[in-house]
DNA sequence: CGCCATGTTGATTTCTATCAAATTGAGTGG
DNA sequence: CCACTCAATTTGATAGAAATCAACATGGCG
């Protein structure tokens, strides 16, 4: 089955998405950790021919908060982070987007966030219009979507937890534990590195610290003999110390 | 029609709600803001045999963060503070309830906050189960439901920006602002102060300051001639002062 | 090889927290 | 009704954590 092409003419997304060949679900990577999962194989196939895979490259933009929400995005590969920019460019990430992870829970008419795209990114593409008939006449789709949306809501109070009232020191160990945590689970199996493939500044503006901050902290932490540096990410050495520092 | 006693043997909450002769739900004062908004009479009047008027008294627990989810709450009068503890006593509050907010969206088997009252609360109460069985037969309900959690997603996601990446002045600025809307939605109009039944350290923890800072803001605020303070809140004498300071 | 983005390190400042004390005010009992 | 009490709030002095300002290092890539 062949799906290029179903969003040619959609105007949403930075322009920059390359469309390829559509994928069949059955051998996606990541459904076993996605909303897809909610679904059987009938299901499966009829959201199959509603979908197309999107690339796009690393820095390139999904969408700005201000778009209306053309199409939703199940992130298939790579990261993407998710913004919220005031006029005078303080920035706070809200989320980093990983593999399985759904953009458009809210079927609401625009997003609240800009999209943005770490690394390079694969992501599974539905037109909203027609997901969302689909998922008005799946009750078990839209009650897996709520279980997502109050996981997410779950998560983002930890959030506030961290940026209300942890240090620094804290709000990184509570990041890198929580980061490898993802991973492992994207992964299937634990790694002996934490991916860290977004920049300083991007962990900054998530934990709501300065870059110069997250930088000193980390590399304390590796003169400490807690982590080591390594490229792409960090290598826990003091695993007891993450479990005593980070929050839950 | 009289549910009183429905919830008698329950043990959830503080123990310290008092069972009242169940509302009719068509005179109820939140519905037009609540999720029952969702319902047509003959969904309304089951639901209703389901519910049952609770009153909890100033600084009781509804229920705590590890407590199983027996309940669920429709607030109808008063405030809620949910409330998140790290171990050394430090907390984030990660909402106020106000009447027509609705406790209990996740479907999850516990809590992830406690529930506190701040002032004397109403609630209109469920059980969990039967509420639960009940969505699970009205998907209109269950999208309603979704359109709470997402809407929260959005709201929290403004938090982390404000937690995150605003001064002192601007956390307060927003808070108040934000105050102000929520009130004028629940009172159906505007009036000319500002409730704040939440106390000091309250906003504190919800703005992630500490209760010095807060009072201190608040009072250079008064002189400054940006606003009066007055028994159980504050009055703005400069609305457009916080028009500029406050986040959106 | 050199350029530019990204990250690190150092010096200093600033904002907010902390520590401490005074004030207010609501509720209570004489 | 008024003095007393206790919690909540305000105010003041000081400390401290992280931000800011400023170089400098690194490293991927043309």
């Amino acid at each position: 089955m062949d799906n290029s092409g179903t969003f040619a003419h959609q105007h949403d997304g930075a322009g920059c998405a390359q469309h390829v060949r559509g994928d069949d679900c059955r051998f996606c990577n990541v459904r076993h950790l996605s909303i897809c999962a909610a679904l059987d194989p009938e299901e499966l196939s009829f959201l199959e021919d509603m979908s197309g895979d999107a690339i796009y490259a690393e820095k390139s933009t999904l969408f700005r908060e201000e778009d209306d929400v053309v199409s939703i995005f199940n992130v298939t590969f790579g990261v993407v982070r998710l913004v919220r920019s005031l006029s005078d460019g303080r920035r706070q990430i809200t989320g980093f987007a990983l593999p399985g992870d759904f953009l458009g829970l809210s079927l609401e008419k625009n997003w609240s966030f800009t999209a943005e795209a770490v690394t390079e990114v694969r992501a599974c593409r539905f037109k909203r219009s027609i997901f969302e008939d689909f998922s008005d006449r799946k009750p078990h789709l839209m009650k897996r979507m709520h279980e997502f949306a109050t996981h997410e809501l779950s998560l983002a109070q930890d959030h506030m937890v961290l940026l209300g009232r942890l240090t620094a020191e804290e709000k990184i160990a509570t990041f890198l534990v929580a980061m490898k945590r993802r991973w492992t689970r994207v992964e299937g199996h634990e790694l002996g590195l934490i991916r860290l493939p977004m920049g300083r500044q991007d962990i900054a503006d998530y934990i709501g610290l300065t870059i110069e901050t997250v930088s000193r902290v980390i590399n304390q932490m590796q003169r400490d003999r807690k982590l080591v540096i390594v490229p792409d990410g960090i290598r826990f050495v003091d695993p007891a110390y993450f479990d005593e520092h980070a929050l839950r």
